[in-house]
DNA sequence: GCGACAG
DNA sequence: ATCTTGTCGC
């Protein structure tokens, strides 16, 4: 018999939570690899009026955070959003970007949680899995957890916790601007993927990565949604 | 039962 | 996320 081709976005929400709990079982919290030359950033953004939506990849050198490569496809959505299964949604197109990158990011830094979600398996951690690569998941807001406000000055941060558990850091990059989460994504630490979200975002609130690439899908979607 | 809820 | 109007600041 004809064995169907699965795509794990086409599973149900019951089935979604099921492949999240065994593949969250694959990640690695703690550092891996040490020399990091390529820095990427992932975004996707969605048309209002269809169900087209567009994800791009930039990777940017990580010592001068210059663009040096970046990607951009477009897709369709084909799974709706749901709090705790958002990989599923974003993943798709995200992966196909990845396949046409010719630069090897050494680190990915993606928009949303990573380890900081109900199964440990936020998006980041789901990227990192199946790329077998660092990843860190870096949110403009909170998907769960209780937190202290951090000092107000650049760098101060408090531990992100759920379940008695340090899930993610809230992270000030900016002097009296709103904080972000930073959590594990796969193959990093807590303490580095901070470390690397500061330094990633010498001037603004978001790293460079995750603003480089949220302008390009930006204007990717008004080429094809002339207003 | 009532909120909360990455993008 | 997207839509949406005005407002503030460099």
């Amino acid at each position: 018999m004809k064995p169907k081709t699965i795509h794990p976005w086409e599973l149900n929400e019951e089935e979604a939570v099921s492949l999240q709990r065994e593949l969250a079982k694959k990640v690695i919290q703690q550092d891996q690899s040490h020399d990091i030359t390529y820095v990427a950033g992932v975004d996707v953004a969605y048309s209002k009026q269809s169900d087209v939506l567009i994800a791009a990849v930039v990777i940017l050198e990580a010592a001068s955070l210059k663009l040096v490569e970046s990607v951009t496809v477009e897709d369709r959505v084909h799974f709706p959003y749901i709090p705790g299964l958002f990989s599923f949604r974003e993943l798709p197109p995200v992966i196909k970007a990845f396949e046409q990158i010719k630069i090897q990011p050494d680190l990915v830094i993606c928009d949303g949680q990573g380890i900081a979600h109900p199964r440990r398996f936020g998006l980041a951690s789901h990227l990192g899995v199946l790329l077998d690569i660092p990843t860190i998941g870096c949110g403009k807001t909170r998907l769960l957890g209780t937190y202290d406000e951090p000092g107000d000055s650049r760098g101060s941060h408090s531990p992100l916790i759920d379940n008695d558990e340090v899930v993610g850091h809230v992270l000030r990059t900016q002097d009296h601007i709103k904080p972000i989460f930073v959590s594990i994504g796969h193959k990093i630490s807590l303490n580095a993927a901070s470390a690397w979200i500061l330094k990633l975002s010498p001037q603004y609130r978001l790293p460079e990565t995750t603003r480089q690439a949220d302008h390009l899908v930006k204007i990717a979607l008004s080429r094809l949604n002339p207003s």
